[in-house]
DNA sequence: GAGATACGCAACCTTAAAGTTGCATATTAT
DNA sequence: ATAATATGCAACTTTAAGGTTGCGTATCTC
């Protein structure tokens, strides 16, 4: 078979729930938002502006990082996090792909009421 | 302050972090896929399809019931579950949120690099 | 080189998620 | 009325999430 893709298919092909997992934190959110304008941080900077200790941070960041929201580089003494939001794309195509089926089967329902 | 709002001024309001969670499990994912058709489910029945018992399956329900991504109805001894696809504008809003921050700053980013 | 800074790792605690089993109760069908 | 069906409730187990503390190590700074 053909490994060729577009992203889009790419997305839908990924298993978006620990994607959803990953997100359905409210500091791994906080985090997100935090990241979300493109500047790069360090743990102790995310960590200063919670009330959590720098490992409880650092453990967030690691599940971010395994679903691939975030990337970190290091750079010295620090690590440095970025945002990537490529998975955000697969969580979006997914929630798209229910939202159409829903939406479909609403018009099928009308259809067939009317007819 | 005034309580008017849009639907999607609202949706922005709600705190999506139990939503994401509720979605971050594959067996409640699967679940609600069943549902996106439109048609409505007894609790055996969408147990019936899973290797897992009516009580794994029910709890899962009651965890999509209680962020709104699903609805239940008694009708005699059975209670019937629908999809509820208001969450799911609330997730996308917020995901559609980060990401047109991120592509913001993308743009300020470029805009620097160049002047 | 010495001290401060930033991090990683590992052990540990607490709580909740996920799932099971058993039993009681309400409905439907015969 | 009885038997079968569909569900609710409660107790219990196992495992993982979220968080802390302590300590070791690499890296800057002076």
């Amino acid at each position: 078979m053909s490994t060729l893709m577009s992203t889009a298919e790419a997305a839908r092909a990924i298993d978006p729930a620990p994607i959803f997992a990953a997100l359905g934190d409210r500091t791994r959110l906080s985090l997100l938002m935090r990241l979300s304008d493109g500047r790069t941080r360090s743990i102790t900077m995310l960590a200063g502006d919670t009330d959590l200790t720098r490992q409880a941070v650092t453990k967030h960041l690691r599940v971010l990082q395994d679903v691939g929201l975030v990337e970190s580089v290091r750079h010295g003494r620090e690590s440095r996090f970025t945002c990537r939001p490529e998975p955000l794309d697969v969580a979006r195509a997914y929630l798209d792909g229910v939202a159409a089926q829903w939406d479909d089967a609403l018009l099928r329902l009308k259809a067939f009421v009317e007819e």
